[in-house]
RNA sequence: GCUGAGGUGGCAGAAUCUGGCUAAUGCGCCGGUCUCGAAAACCGGUGUCCCUUUGGGACGUUAGGGUUCAAAUCCCUACCUCAGCGCCA
């Protein structure tokens, strides 16, 4: 959520955003958000005339029935002052409404170093790590590769649950496992603490971390229930803080989750789905900060080497993005993707990294303060970048690490985390 | 899930029964006086919003409704906390 002064102060500078976003649409929204806030503030000082008159007699009422005066005649005066307030807060509740309405949708100012582009396609590459593995083979893909070796089973699941589902089996849970473990180890090393939050949230929570649309694309509902499934830990940890203040000296504070990840994945046909890439659950090691708003461009750039020291670590082929203007989303102001390299020779998304500024921290209300016992100074920024998810890491790790007999070769950093098999071979 | 007791500012805590009496008082925090400096003491301030801003006003007792001229106070609902009971891996 933006600031609303600052709309009013600068809309220029928020249809300029807007149209580097290529959201055109949304540009004649800022002058009706001006134009209702403005009818907001007229209807606020009319009720409060309003109120004044009536609390002014209503001082008089008491002041009368202490002196065993008739008061009467005035309470007839004030009878009908009740009604017209509710009359005129209606009409304000509909400005308010409307303010609402459209400062929860319009996105968040993007930061200068954001590509202009219109879609993912025109995302610029920041820079290429590691080399394309060679075969001296025909490569196959993660679910040949994985149904071969017997580890995966996703025709039952597809019967009990439906597709986008996925049994697991043997060393390939291990190897999900041993994602997490290896992952929080090297994050906890780096001060960072773990949490393992709630896998669902209420929809209050859930308003301030995410984009309206999530609601219907991508959450879960727990029928009957003001209860959503997580798509992500990011999501309970950014809400944990929800109207709190922290001091200065307890940020940045520095936050890693562990949670499954359940998604919709509604529209997304016509996109890569093969296998483990495009599912409805998975787990994920998410990092979390939240920061003072002179710390987040530089924690921005220390959450992205965290992520990369991993993949680098389990030696992985990938490349990151700088995410385009038209391809960034409401709630960043500047993101990264890292994306990992396919037996099918494209980059595919496993990783994306946000800072998002204040732009969650306004709607969460989440602010900081100079010491305790002080008046909160103003917003903290907030960030959060995958650390691994586990899907989609195993999709790289089994397809750059696959041979020609048809076994996997397990990253050497991951076998102290998976009872040092080293290698995934048929039975 | 049931029963009972609760939820008041950054914190503690009164007012709630019996609607009108500055949300008292203390702590913390900010500013000032004093001091070489600090502590103590004393004085002032300490939430949000609106306006025609040396000032005026409205709102604010977990949240949302209701009753009333008037609600922290009475009624309803939700959420949360505590206690007891029940159920459960």
């Amino acid at each position: 959520m933006l600031d609303i002064k600052l709309i009013r102060e600068n809309p220029d500078l928020v249809k300029e955003n807007l149209k580097r976003r290529q959201d055109n649409e949304k540009l004649k929204w800022v002058d009706e958000l001006l134009k209702y806030d403005k009818k907001r503030r007229e209807a606020i000082a009319k009720v409060n005339e309003l109120r004044k008159q009536r609390n002014e007699l209503t001082e008089k009422i008491a002041e009368l029935k202490k002196k065993g005066e008739a008061v009467d005649s005035i309470i007839k005066k004030v009878k009908n002052i009740p009604e017209e307030i509710k009359k005129l807060e209606e009409e304000l509740a509909k400005y308010e409404e409307k303010v609402q309405y459209y400062l929860l949708r319009l996105p968040n100012l993007l930061h200068e170093s954001v590509p202009y582009g219109k879609d993912d396609s025109e995302n610029v590459v920041v820079r290429i790590v590691g080399k394309q593995p060679k075969f001296n083979f025909q490569p196959k893909n993660h679910l040949e590769i994985l149904q071969d070796l017997g580890l995966i089973d996703i025709e039952r699941a597809a019967k009990v649950a439906g597709n986008g589902f996925y049994y697991l089996k043997e060393e390939l849970v291990l190897l999900d496992h041993a994602l997490q473990m290896f992952a929080i180890d090297r994050l906890r090393k780096k001060g960072y603490k773990l949490i393992q939050p709630p896998y669902m949230l209420r929809k209050q929570a859930y308003m301030g971390v995410t984009d309206l649309d999530a609601f219907h694309d991508v959450l879960y509902k727990i029928e009957d229930e003001d209860l959503y499934m997580i798509a992500t830990a990011e999501h309970p940890i950014g809400s944990m803080f929800m109207d709190e203040v922290f001091t200065k000296k307890e940020l940045p504070l520095k936050l890693i989750g562990i949670s499954p990840c359940f998604r919709k994945e509604v529209g997304s046909h016509g996109k890569y789905t093969k296998g483990l890439f495009r599912v409805h659950q998975f787990h994920k090691i998410e990092q979390f900060i939240f920061c003072l708003p002179e710390q987040s461009w530089q924690l921005h750039e220390e959450l992205q080497k965290n992520s990369e020291e991993l993949y680098q670590e389990l030696g992985l082929h990938y490349r990151v993005v700088n995410v385009c203007t038209g391809d960034i989303g409401a709630i960043a102001a500047k993101k990264y993707d890292t994306e990992v390299w396919m037996a099918d020779n494209q980059f595919r998304e496993v990783g994306s990294n946000s800072n998002c500024t204040d732009y969650q921290a306004r709607r969460l209300n989440i602010k900081y303060k100079e010491k305790e016992g002080q008046a909160p100074l103003d917003f903290v920024h907030t960030l959060n970048n995958t650390a691994i998810a586990t899907s989609r890491t195993i999709i790289a790790i089994i397809e750059q690490y696959q041979q020609k007999d048809g076994s996997v070769e397990i990253p050497k950093a991951l076998r102290p985390f998976m009872n040092g098999i080293e290698i995934l071979r048929k039975k």
